[in-house]
RNA sequence: GGUCUCUUAGCUCAGCUGGAUAGAGCAACGGUUUUCUAAACCGUAGGUCGAAGGUUCGAGUCCUUCAGGGACUACCA
């Protein structure tokens, strides 16, 4: 990279005219604000202690010493205490010729690094998908294949919360309320007629509530004896006890859900290598505090609950197994930690998971090391924000959340739409057009998802439509889509007659090539940050440079073979550029739209 | 109460380990199509980066205090 090239320079330049011992390391370098002439920026104000010059004239000083032993630099400028450097086009157009045709240009030697396991999704199988979990399945899918692009192995996982007092809540509603109630015989979705069970539990609950108050019982009493909460702890129990008429409910509602789960998941164009059911797990850990206990890092209390002390650590104490022995949702997912360390090997894990449980990921890191742990350092929450409504947050017991599959339907349409009021795509077969409109509909909703910084929380106002104009998907695809057209239009044309020498390069013709030439490193940057918004940014950007690059330049119509060659290669460069960087992104891009 | 976190244009968001005059998109207003896809391009307007101190050559970025949001602080998962 040639700005590696640049730091060892100003190293060596630095070493020779001040003895300054920076070593290339610790030089920064950033690329020159557009305002300026030149392609990167070297800020001499911290070494004017050893330079003992005024600013200008040390940058002066620095710039003439390169211009003698760096041959790849075309020219400099010196503002202030800011040496803006210029590369020679020469060295850009061969990377153009050198990159322009190459399937993966950007992504690492695949399997090169450290290998990965990355959990998301993990739903609760007692309602349907919202955006919340769609942001967290997108995030998931994006970063694991960010990491995959970047040299890592990556393994993904899902694990299922198929247990507990939530799903004997459906359970009991079904049971009760149902009448035997199916997908089949309701025309709903799984996933959907479970949830409406969840609801209905819900409300029937909330009235007995009522009515146990005004009889005169406590808010509290009232919520541990109205009958609806205790047949569905009864029917925990029962489960837990494996009774066979409870199990087969569950069975059956649990396979309602997972059918509709994977219809929601095949839309959104997510995998995983292996599912883990929280019905298996849900005991592990036990031999966990065995060890932790033997080892002194839990103890006992007198009821024979097990703790541990994390308060030096600023943290409270934790319980980790109750009295009567049964386990709590930590010392689950330590014994989980264990098997899936066990099943793939990983020792760096990633686990997709909302800000809500920063807590209980930073005691789990905690007791996984106090336990010595070998996979401990690696294990790192993803914590992203919350997705709300202008109202506040969602909730699906009160029904204010946006569901997945209703939104993806929306989206669908929307780009329906607004493709026939453009009218560009008339004569297409209706199930090419089906695929088109998939294909825009979840670009907008990806990209809009994905572009805002994971652990910041976003806003999502159902009222305002999601945008296909600006900053989107569908601009992003767009691009795509014209630069296709283009070198269609050019097909047959001879690209063998191409002598660098013969091209000049316009202001915007060698932003983007510059901008081509950072991806690799802007696939790296996203890797370190599991940040696929980086990813979008970039990829945008290439998008609007490439738009003015292409509204102020011939390029089929240009004249001159040379120029007319570099321009094609740019087109082709950055249409691979986009499909390949929305391919991490998990969005796909149209030929045509 | 304690811990964590957020606050940048009317709205939604960028702003890399401190660097030049704080950037996009949407919305508003005006312009561009006999020419390779106008889901585009150009322009105008819009900001005391929540407030106040501090650190230094330099702060949206680091530190402190305060204000206002949010999350967590379950023998629920």
């Amino acid at each position: 990279m040639i700005q590696d090239i640049i730091k060892a320079q100003l190293a060596n330049a630095l070493q020779q005219l001040y003895k300054a011992d920076a070593g290339s390391q610790g030089i920064v370098i950033e690329e020159t604000s557009p305002d300026y002439e030149g392609d990167f920026t070297f800020v001499v104000f911290p070494y004017l202690k050893v330079s003992r010059k005024n600013p200008e004239q040390t940058a002066s000083e620095i710039g003439n010493y390169l211009k003698v032993t760096f041959t790849e630099l075309e020219s400099f400028n010196v503002i202030k205490g800011f040496l803006n450097l210029s590369v020679r086009t020469d060295y850009w157009l061969n990377f153009l010729f050198e990159n322009y045709q190459k399937e993966n240009f950007g992504k690492a030697e695949p399997n090169s690094k450290q290998a990965v396991l990355v959990e998301y999704s993990s739903p609760n199988t007692n309602k349907p998908l919202h955006l919340g979990h769609i942001r967290n399945n997108l995030l998931g899918f994006a970063v694991a294949q960010i990491l995959e692009a970047n040299g890592n192995i990556v393994k993904t996982c899902n694990l299922v919360n198929d247990r507990g007092i939530h799903i004997c809540k459906s359970m009991v509603a079904w049971m009760q309320l149902g009448n035997g109630e199916t997908p089949e015989s309701s025309g709903l979705k799984g996933d959907h007629l479970a949830g409406k069970y969840y609801v209905e539990f819900d409300k029937q609950y909330k009235k007995e509530i009522e009515s146990l108050r005004l009889s005169g019982m406590s808010i509290e009493d009232a919520e541990k004896k109205a009958p609806s909460i205790i047949a569905a702890q009864d029917l925990l129990v029962k489960w837990e006890a494996h009774d066979p008429e409870t199990i087969r409910v569950w069975k059956t509602m649990n396979d309602w859900v997972y059918a509709g789960f994977d219809e929601t998941y095949k839309k959104l164009g997510v995998r995983f290598d292996k599912f883990y059911y929280e019905s298996n797990t849900y005991l592990l850990g036990k031999e966990i505090v065995q060890e932790g206990l033997i080892n002194g890092v839990f103890f006992k209390k007198d009821d024979g609950s097990v703790w541990i002390d994390l308060t030096e650590d600023g943290l409270d104490q934790k319980l980790v197994l109750r009295a009567d022995g049964t386990s709590v949702y930590i010392t689950q997912d330590l014994g989980t930690a264990e098997l899936k360390y066990k099943d793939f090997g990983c020792e760096r894990s990633i686990y997709v998971v909302g800000n809500e449980q920063d807590y209980h990921f930073k005691v789990l890191k905690l007791i996984a090391s106090k336990l010595g742990k070998k996979y401990a350092p690696g294990i790192y929450h993803l914590s992203y924000g919350m997705v709300e409504l202008p109202h506040g947050k969602m909730k699906s017991r009160e029904g204010t959340v946006v569901d997945a599959d209703d939104l993806i339907a929306e989206m669908e349409h929307t780009a329906a739409e607004t493709t026939k009021a453009l009218g560009k795509m008339e004569g297409e077969s209706e199930a090419d057009l089906a695929i088109l409109y998939h294909t825009i509909g979840m670009g907008a909703l990806k990209y809009f998802l994905l572009k805002v910084d994971p652990k910041k929380k976003m806003m999502f106002n159902p009222e305002e439509s999601i945008d296909f104009q600006g900053n989107t998907g569908p601009f992003i695809q767009y691009t795509h889509a014209r630069i296709r057209s283009v070198l269609r239009n050019a097909a047959g044309f001879n690209k063998n007659s191409f002598d660098p020498k013969a091209v000049v390069l316009s202001k915007v013709e060698k932003e983007l090539l510059v901008k081509m030439y950072q991806y690799p490193l802007v696939i790296a940057e996203a890797a370190k940050d599991l940040s696929p918004g980086v990813l979008c940014n970039y990829v945008f950007e290439l998008a609007k440079i490439y738009s003015l690059f292409y509204h102020d330049h011939p390029i089929i119509k240009e004249p001159n073979p040379d120029q007319k060659t570099m321009r094609l290669f740019s087109c082709e460069l950055t249409a691979r550029i986009i499909k390949s960087a929305f391919g991490l992104l998990g969005i796909q891009v149209p030929e045509k739209m």
